[in-house]
DNA sequence: GCCAACGTTGGC
DNA sequence: GCCAACGTTGGC
């Protein structure tokens, strides 16, 4: 099992949409680095739902139920397809209780060297086990690992 | 709205 | 291959 963390803006693509859709396909990833995070992906693997820009924090979780396969929104497109751009899909498992914040991660020693920081601009990224149970307290989720 | 970080593009 | 210019992301 790996854990993830996926970035979105809630004014594109909010845990609220993607709730009531029920499972989302994660496209329009378009930076190397977070498409190999992508390809690495195995169905089961548990993701924390990321809103950037607009109240910055961790709201919900999430696992990949379909693993990496081609973008099809560049199914017709030559020319974007010699980069294999892919995408994999997601559903909703639960909301946090308490969203943990941006300001909160910064605040807490453990998290000193989480990815979100570290690269602030990546969009798809590994947590570690010991980051990620970390996170779930401070949303006081109660959920098996 | 501003700015830092950083990835991409294109001239040389 | 280097580097300046430029575009995008994302926090504040």
């Amino acid at each position: 099992m790996n854990y993830w963390l996926v970035k979105s803006e809630p004014d594109v693509y909010g845990w609220d949409h993607f709730v009531k859709q029920g499972r989302a396909v994660w496209d329009g990833v378009r930076n190397y680095q977070a498409r190999n995070n992508l390809k690495a992906m195995q169905a089961g693997d548990e993701v924390l739902f990321y809103h950037s820009v607009t109240k910055p924090g961790v709201v919900g979780l999430a696992r990949v139920c379909k693993t990496a396969y081609p973008d099809p929104t560049v199914a017709d497109d030559p020319a974007q397809q010699k980069f294999g751009w892919v995408v994999v899909e997601l559903e909703p498992i639960m909301p946090f209780e308490q969203p943990v914040a941006l300001a909160r991660i910064k605040a807490e020693p453990m998290l000193a060297n989480i990815g979100l920081i570290k690269q602030s601009r990546l969009s798809v990224m590994p947590i570690r086990p010991d980051e990620f149970e970390l996170i779930l307290k401070m949303a006081h989720a109660n959920v098996a690992l």
